[in-house]
DNA sequence: GTGGTCTAGACCACA
DNA sequence: GTGGTCTAGACCACA
C-alpha cells in the first residue's frame, strides 16, 4: 500500500502520509509487526525527498503508531491498549462536532445524519472483517 | 456570542473564529438575519488584528455563511440549499473516516462507537431545539 | 542566555540546545511567560543552521517547556504541574541509578556519596534563590 | 546475569550491554576477577549480532571494568582507584545536575528531592550489601 | 518578522 | 542497509 500525495493539498505531505500510514493500518492493511518500507525506499517510489518521510515516520513513532529498531527499520506497533486514550477520546468528540456543524448547513435531521454514520460504519468494518 | 481565542492553538486564529462561528450558527445561537459584530468591533473585543478578523470574514462570505451588505454591515445569512452540498457531504465522509481511524486505536467496536456517535448526537440536537 | 554549542561532542547540537534551555529555565534565567529569541535570530547568534534551532524549539514545545505563538514568536511556558511526572520521577530514577553505578566506581560510600549530593543541591538552590 | 535488551530503545545495544554490565558489577552481581562469557557466548545467549557484543566489550576494556586475557577469556577488573576519578566525579556531578533540572519541572523543593535520593540511596546499598 | 515545510545533498552511528 | 543529524537555501502562511 503506497501513501498516494496530493502535492497541491494544503495538508503537508509529511501528515498525508502520516493520515494514510494510520487509516492503512486501521483498515488492516498493514498487521501489527509488519515491516514498512524503509525511509529511502518510500522516498523513491513516490518520488517525494527523504527528510519529508522521515518526519511523517518520527511522528508516528511518537504516537505509537510504527516502532523504529535500530538498523533493522520500521515497524507497525501493536496496539497499545491505554496511554492517550482520554485525548483520542476528545479527539472523536471533536470530529463529531465538525460533523454536526456540517449536518446543519446540509439541513440534515438527527435520524437522516445517523443512517448516513451508520451506513459509513457498516461498510468500513465489512472491508476491516475481510482484510485481515 | 464571542469568538474564544487561544493563541497558542495550531489552529490559525482566522480559523478559530471561522468554526466558532459555523458553531454559533449550526447551534442556533446566531440566527439567520442577525448582524455579526463589525471587523473592527470584533477586533477589539478578542484583542485580534482586524487583518484576521477580516480574513475569517472574507473566508466565511465564500462559504456562504454569512452576507456583507455594503454600508450596512455583516449578517448572518439565511440556509442555502444547494451549492456546495455535495462537497459538504464529501467532507462529512472525510471526517467519518477520520473517527473511524481514531476508534480503531481506541478499540472501539461497531456498536460501541456508534453508541458515543448516538449520544454526541442526542446531546446537540436537544440543546439545539432549546436555543431557536 | 546563550547556549554554547559543542560541535565535536557527541551529543547531537539539537539536543545540546535543548538541555542548556531547559537548564536556564530550571536555574530561573528565563522566567515563565519571557520571550525566547526567534529560531533566526537564535541561528545567527550561535551560528547554527535555523532548521536545528527548529528542531529544538519543537522538541521543547512538544515537552511542554515552551510555547510557540503564531506569528509572534517562542515562549517559556508556566510550570504544568501534572502530566507526564510519573515518566520524569522515573527519570530521576534512572539518572540516580547512574550516579549509583559511577559512585561504585568512585569507590564512594553512602555516607560521602550523599554529602556530595546534598552540597551540589544545596549550590543549586542558593543560585536558584538569588535569580528569580 | 544476562543483559536484557530492548531493541526498540532509542538507546544503543552496545551501550545498553554496557550500562547493565556497569550495573551488575556494581551491584556486586559480577565480582571482580570473574569470568564473563565470551564474546559469541553472550551473542548466542541474547540473540545480538557478535560485533555488537565486542563493541561493547572494547568500549568496557577502555574504561577500565573488564580485562581481556588472551586466549583465557574476559574478566571483571579489580577496583582500580585513580586514573580517570575526576572525570567519574565530573560525571556526577553532570548527572545531578540533570537530575535538579528534573526536580525543578516536577516542582519539587530541596528536601523532597534530597529525600528521594536519600530513600534510592538507601535502598541499592542494602541490596548490595547483601549479595556479595 | 515569525515559525513551518520541503528539497538536495552530505555525513554518521548502528547492526 | 537502516534511520538520525545537519547544512544551505527556498518558499509559504500567519499575524
Amino acid at each position: 500500500m503506497w501513501p498516494r500525495i496530493d502535492p497541491r493539498s494544503d495538508l503537508p505531505i509529511y501528515q498525508q502520509i502520516i493520515q494514510q500510514i494510520k487509516e492503512a493500518v486501521a483498515k488492516g492493511l498493514i498487521a501489527p509487526g509488519e515491516k514498512l518500507p524503509s525511509v529511502r525506499e518510500l522516498a523513491g517510489r513516490i518520488a517525494i525527498n527523504p527528510n519529508t518521510i522521515a518526519k511523517a515516520y518520527q511522528e508516528l513513532e511518537r504516537e505509537g503508531i510504527i516502532e523504529t529498531i535500530r538498523g533493522r527499520g520500521t515497524f507497525a506497533a501493536a496496539l497499545s491498549s491505554g496511554v492517550g486514550d482520554e485525548m483520542k477520546q476528545r479527539s472523536i468528540e471533536g470530529l463529531m462536532e465538525k460533523i454536526l456543524v456540517e449536518a446543519h448547513y446540509l439541513q440534515l435531521g438527527e435520524e437522516e445524519l445517523l443512517a448516513m454514520l451508520h451506513s459509513m460504519a457498516r461498510e468500513w468494518y465489512e472491508k476491516k472483517g475481510e482484510s485481515p
